[in-house]
DNA sequence: ATATCAACTTGACACCGTCAAGTCCTTCAT
DNA sequence: ATGAAGGACTTGACGGTGTCAAGTTGATAT
């Protein structure tokens, strides 16, 4: 026996969640003009204060997205490190394609996470995702990381390169972002990364 | 003999590019989120509908924006090559450095430049401007590339690097954005560059 | 059974972008 | 000089937005 809709139930039960969701949805259908507080809940079914309940205001309802947001990009992360070539640089080419296509297929989160304020603003003390996804990057910049040098500069490099790559990418200054996958474009650019210091030994393919 | 200033006036003169200012000044006080028609009407003295009179709306006064604001990146590029040492990679490194002092000292026209859409689609087929600092960068890279090699590489390696060493930076994820510029970390990131193809010897130092 | 309290609704407010209509003032043809 | 034309700007209105205060519902604890 299903519950009655006819009237306004005042316990959702998983409305937090739902919410997130409806944002996400927002996001990758119009961008990040169209994420409202009020949208989410029409498309969750509750009344257009409920949001702020929960998040508090916008920026909120922004931070639990991008949390949420963070934990997909962890997963394209892991994705690209299981699927990419064992090797060392196969390995770093591969997470910084899977940059890419997460910054492709959900620029709307990208700009969540990454916009204005910052991620650093937005999830004080970061949390385990995002542990997690720089976790890969540090790993598979390990080898890179030259004798005495300091593992934070390599990191540095290889995000910002990933990083403005596919933003220039999203804004179209690269031409067609699509095309930058298909294409060899992509491929020469991260050969920049070809001339970074010599992986370990014991990881060179 | 000033004019009468107790009644409107219905030909300010030069109402467009006061409302450029008003935007630009909005945009440095409160960011993105600031910049607001009504606002710029406020701050230049004219009704709530002026600047959509000059502008058909909020995208057009935006693109505005982005072209005076291309118009004050392009002088922070002519002033770090003026300024750089002479040499190739000392060219590279203070255009580097241009970049990213231009971002931490005005992030929302960084932020309106390169936002969302992006700068393709607000002032299609580019102007001077964008076109004297895109020159600038290519110049600068101009010695790197390779023999043989395609210059936009170099070019987007580079533009890539910086762009998001730059917005990382102002999204705080590299410690305090100010701190960027005066300690070692940005010279050790652009580091990266000393790995690019060997200079023409014409114009090493 | 009753009190408590979080979850949610309702209603209001100011601000926002946008549009239609109106007013002012310049300019240009006569 | 005079009048038409039209651009520059104003006025007023509309729906959408975030936020707040106050109310209502319903689960839970006693």
């Amino acid at each position: 026996m299903s519950r009655d809709t006819s009237k306004p139930r005042h316990h959702h039960g998983d409305l937090r969640n739902a919410l997130v969701q409806a944002g996400i949805d927002l996001l990758e259908d119009g961008g990040i003009e169209a994420l409202t507080l009020r949208k989410c809940a029409a498309r969750a079914g509750v009344s257009h204060a409920a949001p702020a309940h929960h998040f508090g205001g916008l920026p909120g309802l922004r931070a639990a997205i991008a949390e949420e947001g963070f934990r997909i990009f962890s997963s394209y992360m892991q994705e690209a490190r299981r699927q990419g070539d064992p090797s060392a640089r196969g390995q770093l080419k591969s997470i910084c394609r899977g940059y890419l296509r997460f910054g492709l297929d959900h620029a709307g989160i990208l700009t969540v996470i990454f916009g204005n304020q910052g991620l650093a603003s937005l999830v004080p003390g970061r949390n385990q995702e995002t542990a997690d996804a720089y976790q890969i990057l540090r790993e598979v910049c390990a080898p890179f990381v030259p004798e005495g040098g300091h593992c934070r500069v390599i990191e540095f490099q290889v995000w910002s390169l990933i990083h403005g790559f596919t933003l220039l990418c999203l804004a179209g200054e690269f031409g067609p972002p699509r095309q930058a996958l298909e294409t060899g474009v992509f491929d020469q650019v991260i050969a920049l990364l070809e001339h970074l210091g010599p992986p370990d030994p014991a990881l060179r393919s």
